[in-house]
DNA sequence: TATATTGTTACACC
DNA sequence: TGGTGTAACAATAT
């Protein structure tokens, strides 16, 4: 489940494997992962060369030498896979596997999505801002000019949402998903059915520094493969054994020895320490 | 066999 | 209008 530490780990890996490449072809066998006419996809991409690669949210941004840029999301069971020439494959490159991109020096590059979820579409470089601008991402938390005053201003505009669905939602922070949203909880010890109006701001500014400490962390160890994430190189991230709530329902908490609970929050599963993360804030 | 899983969006509703 | 809540997408494990 790529969030954001696991989406800027293969991006790091991309940006230095694949620039300066140029695709010799492309193989599709899934085309509806393809948002434009596949014709036309491929005439733009083949014998076009990488430039860079670039990541806003959870979307990778692959900037070609014509002009057009590529943009890749994963959702939540996409992989991106490098192999160099004559690299032995290993199960997982060729198993639920959509597109296959050549390069003119042999090696290649797996785009394989269990739940068929993901895309690729082309927009003009020119237009990338444009594009995201129509997208209404929120700002990247990791970035130093995202501050808690940027923060606690995106909470007041929406004053009643809970804390765990408002932190997953892409259009108030970009990047954060159930793993990390449940993680950023436990750190600031604030219950994930909490409204954002009733925060206090001491715990608001726990939440933003849970934020940036927990992204940070989980990039650091190149984010957490629960079950389906492998990074560009096809390893697993290493953050699991940090994971303090996420999938630890009935388990021990780690801080307090109670017991994780599970509860629903919009179709999704939050993880939380009852004892540590209480619905009622604290009096003092 | 039914259910849970996941990120995002399309859509219904007020 | 916008904010909010829910279903949908798909293939797997349990």
């Amino acid at each position: 489940m790529p969030e954001l530490p696991e989406v800027e780990t293969i991006r790091r890996q991309l940006n230095s494997l694949l620039a300066g490449k140029k695709i010799r072809s492309v193989k599709v066998s899934l085309p509806k992962m393809v948002k434009l006419n596949l014709g036309k996809f491929k005439k733009i991409v083949v014998g076009a060369k990488i430039i860079c690669v670039l990541r806003r949210a959870k979307i990778l941004i692959v900037e070609l030498s014509n002009d057009w840029s590529m943009l890749v999301h994963l959702k939540m069971s996409g992989r991106l896979i490098f192999r160099r020439k004559r690299e032995k494959l290993q199960e997982h490159d060729t198993k639920w596997n959509h597109l296959i991109y050549e390069f003119f020096d042999g090696s290649r590059l797996f785009h394989n999505d269990l739940r068929q979820f993901g895309y690729v579409k082309l927009v003009k470089s020119a237009e990338l801002a444009e594009f995201f601008k129509k997208e209404k991402l929120g700002p990247e938390p990791l970035e130093k000019d995202f501050t808690l005053e940027d923060f606690a201003a995106i909470l007041k505009k929406r004053p009643n949402a809970k804390i765990k669905q408002f932190l997953m939602d892409p259009q108030n922070i970009a990047g954060i998903g159930n793993i990390y949203s449940d993680e950023i909880l436990f750190f600031a010890g604030v219950h994930p059915l909490r409204r954002t109006c009733e925060l206090k701001s001491a715990e608001i500014k726990k939440i933003f520094g849970g934020i940036k400490k927990i992204l940070a962390e989980a990039l650091k160890l190149h984010g957490s493969s629960d079950n389906d994430y492998l990074d560009a190189l096809g390893r697993k991230g290493d953050y699991v054994p940090q994971l303090k709530v996420y999938g630890r329902e009935g388990e021990k908490c780690k801080k307090c020895g109670g017991i994780i609970a599970r509860l629903k929050i919009g179709g999704r599963s939050a993880h939380f320490c009852p004892a540590c993360q209480a619905l009622r804030p604290s009096r003092q």
